[in-house]
DNA sequence: AAGACGGGGGC
DNA sequence: GCCCCAGTCTT
């Protein structure tokens, strides 16, 4: 059998095709031919399972069943649905364009390749996803699961981290489309990559292109494709601090909003900060970690007691590797048992709104304010319920719902 | 071209 | 516990 032969791509097109309309697995966005819902699903399944996507798919468009719902809704809302799939800057891209759609194309997805390409968090490959499932227009959509069949199936060696490569296999899925079967052709090709020819010991003998499958009929199905390894995340150890409040903050928890760039972006997190000089990753012993982490927190303006270790925790990002040792705090009360400037101001606010003099309590609070300065802006007292509003990055929530789930007491 | 950007699953 | 999975944006 020569290689990459006309006869070679027909045969693999027609038999693939027949394969998936029989094997197409019932998914929630196969059920509509919304070009917005399959929109969403590809942005979500970037780097991301089926099976993890499928709940988040179903309650995103529960919430945001249009564009123009979730150009409107407020960013809180939409990164909360997205709590827990990772790579946040895919929601806030996708109710960007969700805005630019609403602007430029009157709230629907253009069938247009060049309008879809220049919406925000959309790529070379979602463009053809979106132009060619929810359009059928011949467009490729080259994922790591087409770059692997195709790399398997033509035996084509080059390393597909290459941009070049990418361009190569795109090349090669516009001389496969069938005629008119874009959608259907695109989607069986990633398919057959997910349940067929998988990453680790892919199930040749099922496959329904094996008999002109190049790498197979090589031996090389588990030595393809060529991919150059990830280096390994870099460590960094940090210290957490898991503060209990007091007085009027009693049953709360100091969280933190993280910038509006970059990790995490607008994430809310338990306080915390770099443990040891900066690229230093050996151990730091837990007493001058704490009263390092209390002196960060009182310039927030929080005064806080060291309580004891509670655990430690890992959270692994593609290019940092956080080693966490949590520690509990409780919040002191400033002189005058006020539980600190918050309170106070709070208490004023009541005041006003019960029509009594607020006279003194102003100079109070102006005196204790001083002493204990207020709670700078991005930090809050939160109780369990503010879990359902605000988004929190895995490993914090973990904590968090740890800590409510047994508060005070024997944390881990 | 290289780095930033999360979290889950297989074994 | 260790390894693998990989789209888009930014620099």
């Amino acid at each position: 059998m020569p290689t990459n032969t006309l006869e070679q791509k027909r045969y693999f097109s027609f038999e693939l095709l027949n394969w998936y309309s029989r094997s197409k697995r019932d998914l929630p966005w196969r059920r509509h031919r919304n070009p917005f819902y399959i929109w969403i699903s590809e942005i979500m399944l970037q780097q991301t399972r089926v099976d993890t996507v499928i709940p988040y798919f179903n309650r995103f468009i529960a919430r945001f069943p249009t564009i123009e719902v979730l150009a409107e809704a407020p960013e809180e809302d939409v990164l909360k649905l997205w709590e827990g799939l990772g790579y946040y800057s895919r929601a806030r891209n996708l109710q960007a364009a969700a805005k630019q759609v609403v602007e430029l194309h009157g709230g629907q997805v253009p069938d247009d390749t060049q309008a879809v390409a220049a919406l925000k968090g959309i790529g070379p490959y979602t463009t053809g996803a979106i132009m060619s499932i929810a359009f059928n227009r011949p467009e490729p959509a080259v994922d790591g699961n087409v770059m692997r069949v195709l790399s398997r199936y033509f035996l084509i060696e080059e390393d597909i981290m290459k941009g070049s490569t990418r361009a190569h296999m795109e090349s090669l899925v516009r001389g496969l489309i069938p005629e008119g079967r874009a959608s259907d052709f695109n989607q069986a090709l990633m398919e057959l990559g997910a349940l067929v020819c998988t990453p680790k010991s892919p199930q040749c003998l099922t496959c329904p292109v094996m008999v002109h499958c190049s790498g197979r009929l090589a031996g090389r199905e588990e030595t393809l494709p060529v991919k150059t390894k990830a280096k390994p995340p870099r460590l960094e150890p940090r210290s957490v601090a898991l503060i209990e409040g007091s007085g009027a903050n009693a049953g709360r928890l100091l969280v933190r909003q993280r910038p509006a760039k970059g990790l995490l972006a607008r994430m809310w997190e338990l306080p915390h900060e770099l443990a040891g000089p900066e690229g230093y990753n050996g151990p730091v012993p837990d007493e001058p970690a704490m009263d390092h982490l209390a002196a960060h927190l009182l310039a927030a303006g929080v005064s806080a007691r060291p309580v004891r270790f509670v655990r430690e925790a890992e959270h692994t990002f593609s290019h940092i590797h956080w080693n966490l040792r949590v520690f509990q705090y409780e919040e002191l009360a400033s002189p005058g048992g006020k539980a600190g400037g918050q309170t106070l101001a709070a208490e004023q606010r009541t005041d006003y709104s019960t029509g009594a003099k607020p006279d003194a309590l102003i100079a109070l609070v102006a005196q204790e304010e001083q002493a204990h300065p207020v709670l700078p802006a991005g930090y809050r007292w939160i109780s369990e319920a503010d879990m359902d509003t605000m988004a929190f990055p895995k490993v914090f929530l973990d904590l968090i719902t740890e800590y409510y789930a047994n508060p005070k007491g024997t944390l881990a």
